[in-house]
DNA sequence: AGTCGTTGTCACACAGGCGTCATAAGCGGC
DNA sequence: GCCGCTTATGACGCCTGTGTGACAACGACT
């Protein structure tokens, strides 16, 4: 588990910005700021934030077509994001949601809550940060303690096949190429053969056997956590 | 994966309990209300519900009382709840949320903005519930899950063959060329056999097995994917 | 220095998907 | 019914993608 949680604010409204900064950073959240659409999206491949508020009007690209291309780009269509509207269409809101964005909050606010629900967002959305258990098919990972169970059997495993295990438990039954899972789970994004996810892959199967095989092999797509796997 | 998604309506103010009930009807979801708190957590053991939308203030144990139970309990402790209040108390709100609620919304709402709020909050929770799916006359493919289900069944497809139902699903009822779907289907746009779409269309019939034929064969112009294909 | 566990890579085995073909069956027009 | 054309079917071999075991490099710890 980190330490610190980054969180991202595009937000051109200074006073606003220099205020969320304040209290996030109270909260234990490592801020960066930007103003501007655009480099936020580049920001976020830099820093890989945990978190984005993003402001509905902002330079450059506006924010809800930032949130758009979130959504879109295989990289980052899990990062939580919080919009910020000073408007307080109706409308605008429930386009915010239905285009990916978790939460919307109307200017004014009161920072208290926006930390809230920051907290209850990552609470589902990046369990390994708040939360301390993830379950599905029979396995349980306690985040806290830094175990795995299996029907109860206590389950050992290496760093490396630990955060994949982790990751495939935040998206059950979900699929993930080889790319994706090396963009995701080996932090150095450094050059890593594809193939190497394959025989990490065998070593969490093998670790979490016996019992039911519950990664699914998706030909040509790739890997998935799932009850149904054989 | 269940067809249909359950709620569960905690609130003692009927005309809202109402309202509620038409929105998310309107929306896909099984609708069960209750006004009183320790009915509703009966309830919840009974019907197991995908989302929960409590309000503050109702008879019998309070709402954050039942937010704090149900959070307690190993059964339901990642159950997506929404509170409702009619007080705009922000110290109520970060209350709700640190207690372990979901989303914090105030009276008056709009129904609107709740379903899409319940959507984005069940993207996180639960995502194979709202996940981006095609289906046509029994035929289910979740595109995140890479997986096929005909009235039920799971069906496996190769690759190719998934690709090409998957396009099919896209645009029920039209008819497309072999060398249509082969521009289409075959990323690798080789000198590829436009027969060689026959033996796929045949494949993907064999696989769709048993059941109504669904795959159309129009003579000298292709193939569709219609209901009334025999 | 030595030991252990972990990790990335490789070579090889293997299964399964894929495209092609030959042939059978089906359809429509005469 | 007959003929020509289109589609269905089953078989076959190639080839890509995946499973598997071994191995060497590396770092942590003793």
């Amino acid at each position: 588990m980190r330490a610190t949680k980054r969180l991202l604010v595009v937000e051109d409204d200074r006073p606003i910005a220099d205020l969320l900064k304040h209290h996030f950073s109270g909260a234990g959240f490592t801020v960066t700021t930007t103003s501007n659409g655009d480099e936020a999206l580049i920001l976020i491949d830099e820093i890989k934030p945990d978190l984005l508020i993003l402001d509905w009007m902002i330079e450059g690209t506006s924010g809800i077509e930032v949130c758009r291309r979130i959504r879109r780009s295989r990289s980052t269509d899990t990062l939580p994001i919080i919009m910020l509207t000073a408007r307080g269409e109706e409308d605008d809101r429930i386009r915010g949601l239905e285009t990916g964005a978790d939460d919307f909050v109307s200017k004014p606010f009161s920072p208290k809550e926006l930390v809230a629900r920051a907290h209850a967002l990552l609470r589902r959305s990046a369990p390994s940060l708040v939360a301390e258990k993830l379950s599905y098919g029979g396995i349980e990972l306690d985040i806290a303690a830094h175990r795995v169970r299996r029907d109860g059997r206590a389950i050992s495993l290496g760093p490396t096949e630990y955060r994949l295990l982790q990751h495939f438990l935040r998206f059950p039954e979900r699929v993930f190429s080889r790319q994706q899972l090396l963009d995701l789970i080996w932090p150095h994004n450094e050059e890593v053969e594809l193939r190497t996810v394959d025989v990490l892959i065998r070593r969490l199967r093998v670790a979490l056997s016996p019992g039911e095989e519950i990664i699914r092999t998706v030909r040509s797509e790739g890997y998935s956590l799932d009850e149904t796997a054989h």
